[in-house]
DNA sequence: CTGAAAGCGCTAACAT
DNA sequence: ATGTTAGCGCTTTCAG
């Protein structure tokens, strides 16, 4: 059996009969040395199978060479997606990626931001809309402003800012925008009654979906009806189960403005069942545009959020890499992203 | 401006007038330290925003807690279900997890394991099938050495062990039995020409699901038709068009088995496209049993795979946590799950 | 072009 | 209960 600890620099050294400086040099190559001290060097370090240690490296030099992602769930597209764009653009700039989730939970997101502090990522990137509540604010304040003193960043992508005195950069979408948009669609179509169903009530995300959707009614006179207000939460099942109580107790609509295209599967499904054809007799809309909206049947009319983007763009930001080569612009800040709508199959005027 | 740098452990330990040794004991929590003594660090710490350093530990101590994970792609089902497996158990043994992406590249594949270990991860898990291609095995091969030396893991998820002479651990699912399983379902149901779809061809669960389908119809008698057997790769345009072009040369077949469920949903909407009906028609099969075969029209019938289940088996495994309290079982280094098939509404008897 | 030596921040004996 | 003191493995001046 071969011994149970790897070999280090010192012996990679010895073996080759030089210091371990010169090691570190041809390892790094940020450094002139012979070229027959060099392949002296390469070949014991073949021979012992030598590998860095990446922490006595962070610790000697200074940068750990990875960035942190934190995300609620990784099966989940709309995370999985920016999370794609974290770790591509994370490859192109040379850092590995570390995905952590938190279930949704407040308490493991903080335990989790000081996670990363402590292995001293470059960057850590918040995913996702944030709940109100202002001691938590508070707290993640506190880890942005420890963050950014250990010369790191944390970036909020897909949530509110914090306010301008906290040190954070952020990546927006026009979430209110895409939901406007859509709903003022429906309008166009001829759709008086829109139910608005899904999404934590106290969710960030849930709250802009809303004033959007309820922007777009205003403009065009239409008074939003309490009843035809439905939050909840996220998942397909909520969808499901709230579209067969409505139909169930007769509500009077004829579209269904999903907060996510996970919830009008859900209500899609719940339709189907009732024998509600659409979208000849209601119309159903989503939001995000994850593969599901591709596969419905009919195929679902949503809002496009650049996802990937999103996440490429936060690691962009946090690097500080250079958007437009204007060497005299301030280190930018704050990103954002337009959302478009896709119109699929399963919008039509009402009866 | 606050100083660019972060506060110490000296740091700490002088403005509490402590020594470094004992604030070490505080935040560890593994030796007895004075009530006292033990609130004026707290306080130190708080003020100074201290954040320890995990290079510096995993310097000086041994072990990272961290775990990495190896996979093809983020929002891939497939690898998204193992992964969350992964995050949890790691999470569950109070480890961070890494999750890298290759993008289909082994060079990147084997990069990546050599960044893990740098990490000093106390496991790599490497997901999903292997090419056959005997210099890339002897590849991973050596890094499995390299990783076991120096008192790490490689754990193979889903592809086949590299032989008795390879220090890795295996967690596998009966793959082979699974498309056996599913074949003889479209037998019995009276299917005699079923079309084998998808799967880049040298890919160990191409080979194997290939090799269950081939078994099921000898088993019966059948002979396997050369022309049936289609492979590709696993994305859901190969399903769409190879479906359109095989129909449009008029082939025979009464069945599809599609070697994923993404295959399969490109399958389906060809079909559909074609105004085949399945499964009056033509029946259709998949393997995985991931989200969007739910969400198919009829929903799908396909294989299982406790994906989550296997990403967890993979750290236990690695992490040496005993499955069962047989404190006499020798280390224990394969584990295999089960596979079934599910059945939904897109088989029926052939016209 | 190469070597010597001083840390990086922390933990773990070993003292006290 | 607390302090002292070696390192952990590497990078990086500073000297040759």
């Amino acid at each position: 059996m071969t011994e149970m600890s790897s070999a280090t620099i010192a012996d990679v050294a010895k073996r080759a009969g030089v210091s371990s400086a010169t090691v570190s040099r041809v390892i790094n190559r940020n450094y002139p040395v012979a070229t027959s001290t060099r392949e002296r060097v390469e070949a014991a370090i073949a021979e012992l199978g030598y590998v860095a240690n990446a922490h006595a490296r962070a610790l000697a030099g200074s940068t750990n060479r990875t960035v942190g992602i934190i995300i609620n769930d990784v099966v989940d597209p709309f995370y999985a997606y920016i999370a794609r764009g974290v770790e591509r653009e994370a490859t192109v700039h040379g850092r590995l990626c570390m995905v952590c989730c938190t279930q949704g939970s407040h308490e493991k997101e903080l335990a989790l931001i000081d996670l990363l502090h402590e292995q001293r990522a470059d960057a850590v990137i918040l995913v996702g809309g944030a709940h109100e509540d202002r001691a938590y604010a508070a707290e993640v304040g506190r880890r942005a402003r420890a963050l950014h003193t250990a010369g790191s960043t944390l970036v909020l992508c897909g949530r509110p800012s914090l306010g301008d005195d906290v040190p954070t950069k952020v990546v927006e979408y026009d979430n209110e925008g895409g939901a406007f948009a859509i709903t003022d669609y429906l309008i166009t179509q001829g759709h008086r009654r829109i139910l608005f169903l899904g999404g934590p009530p106290s969710l960030s995300t849930t709250i802009a979906r809303l004033a959007g959707h309820r922007r777009a009614l205003e403009m065009r006179g239409l008074a939003q009806a309490k009843e035809l207000v439905h939050t909840g939460s996220f998942n397909r099942r909520f969808g499901y189960d709230k579209v067969r109580a409505l139909l169930a107790e007769g509500l009077d609509f004829t579209a269904i403005f999903a907060a996510n295209d996970t919830v009008a599967a859900g209500v899609m499904q719940a339709l189907e069942l009732a024998g509600v054809s659409v979208p000849e007799e209601i119309s159903v809309v989503g939001y995000d545009d994850v593969p599901v909206a591709q596969e419905l049947r009919p195929q679902l009319t949503t809002v496009r959020i650049p996802l990937e983007e999103m996440g490429r763009q936060a690691v962009r930001l946090a690097l500080g890499v250079a958007g437009e080569s204007d060497y005299l612009a301030p280190v930018q800040t704050t990103t954002r992203v337009g959302t478009s709508i896709v119109v699929r199959g399963s919008v039509a005027p009402p009866r």
